[in-house]
DNA sequence: TAAAAATACTCCATAGGTATTTTAT
DNA sequence: ATAAAATACCTATGGAGTATTTTTA
């Protein structure tokens, strides 16, 4: 099971046509009917009832329609997380260092750039 | 980003080590670091630091693992539950049915086909 | 009959593999 | 000198497209 899974099976839950929603997912219809049943066959579930013109979801489906999109917000999450985290590890750092310091300055400086990437270390060994 | 991004991710957060995780992963090491690269690539946002022989997390690295190990723990109930539904709607049904009152039977009978379709029914039309 | 999903292919993007080079102990 | 990641290139699985054939209302 991959998101793209999770993403299709949405649009078409939504929707309840196949060809509508792979029009909204900009894809083709076969691919997308292709996707829902390998997500089916991977559950081992069926999520759709195909008798009808207007598909309609089973009650496992109801069930996994909720669950996927706790999914994908936690997906968004995860993203936005890490963005954020990455936003308060990168900028400008600029360090003068007293003479005479420079072998510490030059551990202590070297292991933050390692570990923050990012930012953006000058150092000067002047006394301005 | 799908959740083949994650699983990998988890799996060298773990090891920290590419090379070992793509042996737990089964898979080779430099598909695994393009995988990686692909998922700090969409996220915008640099997960590990590889200048040692040992790589390490960065900040952003290891808010994005909590934020990974919650997503497929969410992919996992989506899964069960989905499954754990489809049990409800799968089994053997029995009706029988008195004389003059087909009509009606059909019809609720067949909606309920329609949305259970793991269950079987079996309609007697005669006394036993 | 018409609208929508399934089927049957074809194509190509990309996941994954192999060989090699680079880098940091 | 060695262990591990990056790079370059190749292969092939499977995602996506096109054409067509069922379905069912």
């Amino acid at each position: 099971m991959e998101l793209r899974h999770i993403r299709y099976f949405l649009a078409v839950a939504e929707y309840l046509n196949f060809s509508k929603a792979a029009q909204e997912l900009h894809i083709a219809q076969p691919p997308l009917s292709r996707q829902i049943r390998q997500l089916e066959d991977d559950l081992g579930v069926a999520l759709f009832v195909r008798n009808k013109r207007r598909i309609v979801l089973t009650k496992a489906g109801r069930v996994f329609l909720d669950e996927a999109r706790k999914l994908v917000v936690q997906a968004g999450h995860a993203t936005e997380a890490a963005r954020h985290a990455q936003k308060g590890e990168s900028g400008f750092v600029r360090v003068g260092i007293a003479s005479g310091l420079g072998g510490v300055v030059c551990r202590v400086v070297g292991d933050y750039c390692k570990n923050y990437p990012a930012v953006n270390v000058e150092c000067r060994w002047d006394n301005v």
